[in-house]
Parts: C-alpha cells; structure tokens; sequence
DNA sequence: ACTATATTTCGTCAACTGACGAAATAATAT
DNA sequence: ATATTATTTCGTCAGTTGACGAAATATAGT
C-alpha cells in the first residue's frame, strides 16, 4: 500500500511526468533535463530521485554526469506496468512534443561544459 | 497533461486506494465506506468528489442515500486502464484485505438507519 | 410543516510539496 | 593541489492537501 502510493504521488506531477517522457527518447543528464524544463537544477535532481526511489528510472555515472534512464528490466512490476501506461500516453499534448523536439536538438557537450 | 496529473494526484492517498478496492467488492454509500475507514463523513465525502472528478467512480441517488462504484464503462481512457491495473494490485495487503472482509460483513441498513 | 437521516459544502489548521539559492560532494583536467 | 564542472543536499518559503466540526442541502417518514 505505502509503495502504492509512493508511486502515485511520484506520477503526480507535470514536471516528473516530462522528464519521464524525455527519458523515452534516450537516457539524459541532469543538466540536459535541466535545460529542457527551465528549473533550478537543483530542483531537477530532487525530481529525478523521486522517480529513482519508486523504480521509474535508474541513475548511472559517466564520468562527471549522472545518467538517468527509464527503468528498463524493471523488478518493480507496479512501476513497469506504470511506464508502459505512460509511453501509450501525452504523445499528442504540446509540452511533450515540445519537449521530444528539443531533446532532440540538444546535446550535453553544448550545455554542459564548454 | 492537466488531467494525467490530477489522475495520479487522486491515486496518490491510501484512504482513496482503500475506497477503490471496497468498490471493487460492490457499490457503498457514503455512510459505508465511513464506518469502514473511520473517518469523518466529510473527510470521505471530499475523497469520493476527488475520485468522482477524475472518472474513476460514478455516483447515483438512491433515496437518501447515495451510492458510489466503479466507473464500469469509463468513456475515461486513463481512468479505465488505471483501474484495471489497480484491480490486480494489493489484492495481498492486509489493510486491503481487512476492508474487503468488513465491506462484506456491513449493510447500510444497520449501519446508518435505525 | 416538522423531524430524522444522509450527504455536501465551508472554514480552519497542521503537515506536506515544489520551488529556489547556497553550500557540500564528486569527478575531470591543469 | 587547484580549478572547473556536474550533481546532490540543506534550509527556507509559499502554496497545496487531508483532517475535522459546523452549517447547509436533500430526501423520507410522521
């Protein structure tokens, strides 16, 4: 039941319901989803530990980045049957196709660093 | 995006998951589902509204009385493919199961009336 | 009309959430 | 070691949420 709702309350909102859709497109780091959302980056990393510490998303280190992506082979059944909801999802609404559009464009070489 | 958010928002409390899985056993008065959890009846009346809004639950007057279920034939893609996944979670939780067992038991005629 | 019962609406309050910037941590490069 | 860049953690603040009781509304029976 707790996880049950942790779960929930993790999808329950616009801006960790972006980053997921983001996600679809390829793995992302922090500064890139960043970009994307026009938060403080600060903000992004406390979303994505939400979505990690529920299962929706795993995080790994490439050298100065933190990668983050949909949760693939996910042990969590709840959060896989969740993720495959969502990708069925919002693919007609505005800010997504936005958002789609520029994870396109963008690169973290370009953002990032130098 | 709005009503994604505000679907997962309604899911995101453990007394509306405990209201979605007593539905699923049968229709309940508001005067049930509040002997149940143990709330005040305003408290519950405001969850069913939250639930109402968002499609998962339909309402219908019977007498003084007004019953609330499932919303069966949800013209509510989101909601319809939520409660599904829903029906086959927490069927295990103890809470859950001490509801499911209580829903059967009660009548609202003992209940509220005399 | 009056009473009783079921439900909803309203106002209030404590707890939680999402936002930010500043400080701390991690890794790379000089 | 020092500087730079990426990310996380912490403290703070405004806005939201879930709880309650009291008052309002709706229906049934007398």
């Amino acid at each position: 039941m707790r996880n049950t709702v942790k779960i929930f309350k993790a999808l329950s909102d616009p801006n960790r319901i972006r980053i997921l859709k983001m996600l679809e497109v390829r793995p992302l780091c922090v500064c890139e989803i960043t970009e994307v959302l026009q938060l403080a980056t600060s903000t992004v990393s406390k979303h994505l530990s939400i979505l990690r510490d529920v299962d929706l998303i795993i995080d790994s280190k490439d050298g100065k980045w933190v990668n983050y992506e949909l949760n693939p082979s996910g042990q969590n059944i709840n959060a896989k049957q969740l993720l495959a909801l969502i990708e069925a999802w919002l693919n007609d609404d505005e800010i997504i196709q936005a958002d789609v559009k520029r994870v396109k464009e963008i690169d973290r070489n370009m953002l990032c660093g130098t």
